[in-house]
DNA sequence: CTGTAATTTCAGAAATTACTGAAATTACAC
DNA sequence: GTGTAATTTCAGTAATTTCTGAAATTACAG
């Protein structure tokens, strides 16, 4: 571990909140390192900087593949594997929200069609359980549908709107005239989102 | 374990789910049970319907007080505690995100900030490193101030804002007029998302 | 093809996290 | 105060996850 101490700092950071994250702190660290690295790295200099078994660092860069957070790259007349994270952070937010999304929203939600659909047939159409999880549903539909349609928005359009913050409904609160055209468009739900990796087993 | 069939799917499924929300087993179960349950519940009803021992029950409710995710509650005559979880789904969206964000985001924001003012006096200016984390500070800064200026705006207004998605854009995209008296104030960061719990020992 | 470098797999060891039952503490009725 | 119900703590155990080194596989140069 022959790193600078910044980077050193944040690497060990990373791996402490790896497990904050859903990931480990293999995994955290080998990412801190990838993301401050001005080159590619290949994974025996993983290994190298950071002293984890070679081993593990296949695994930990499998992970990181998994979650589409590190690039594949060759060198010329260099057959090992050079990684590295994407230079735009605002591509690294989407991927991050996007596999969150997949591992922590999708197989719920899923669940909570499969449940409600079974459940249409069963004569009982009232039972608080059933309204509570169909408002359950109808509330991560809103979510995802929300931000599925804003991950449509380009990244150099989407900035100013974040900065713009609460201020939007300035904006937004101007007169009928300008908004009204927009009222119909509600509901922006019910596609997408398709079974994800169903950790549910039925 | 005499749940109905469907209560008992969602627990079990939340359980399962548990630990990619960054809880266990057992809290997801509780939380499912008692976000199912029409009437408050006590700890040894938790026990009774889903068969974990009483010490495990009152460390998971515990970890849930933590997270800001249940009620406690009382019934007259009766000195036990009795457990539930806000009616409001769009109460405990916020919860959720704000504990996640004080777990996952604020230890990281303030380690990269106190990195930084340290590296400020050190002589190196534009080391690459320091840049690195410079621009990720400045990411997290955006999105916090972005997220706080959201979190302000009231359920009832925030719900049709959301529904309008992406189509806030062709709004915003009216004439210079309209949205030009909103251009000055960018940067909605730099104050806010303090210490944290600090992961970071220094 | 053969040989070698690079990577992956995998069984077991090490470390961490979850869970239990017994003991301790707290809170209140009498 | 004493006694009892409710809850919490905690040490030990069970279960899970992480990590390693050795063996297997893959990828390619000659």
């Amino acid at each position: 571990m022959k790193l600078d101490p910044v980077k050193q700092e944040v690497v060990l950071h990373f791996g402490e909140m790896g497990s904050r994250w859903g990931i480990n702190r293999t995994v955290g660290q080998i990412y801190a390192l990838l993301f401050l690295s001005e080159a590619p790295l290949n994974a025996d200099q993983i290994c190298d900087e950071l002293g984890f078994s070679r081993s593990n660092v296949s695994m930990g860069l499998k992970e990181l593949q998994a979650w589409n957070l590190v690039r594949l790259q060759h060198q010329v007349g260099d057959r090992r594997d050079y990684f590295t994270t994407p230079e735009d952070l605002w591509e690294i937010v989407r991927t991050l929200i996007d596999e969150r999304k997949k591992r922590e929203i999708d197989p719920t939600l899923s669940k909570l069609r499969t449940l409600l659909l079974a459940a249409e047939d069963s004569s009982v159409e009232n039972d608080p359980t059933l309204q509570r999880v169909r408002e359950l549903k109808d509330l991560f539909e809103l979510l995802t549908g929300w931000y599925e349609e804003i991950n449509q928005i380009p990244t150099d359009r989407l900035v100013p709107l974040l900065r713009l913050g609460a201020a939007v409904q300035r904006v937004l609160m101007l007169p009928e005239r300008v908004t009204g055209s927009l009222r119909g468009r509600s509901d922006a739900s019910s596609k997408g989102a398709a079974d994800a990796t169903a950790i549910d087993g039925d």
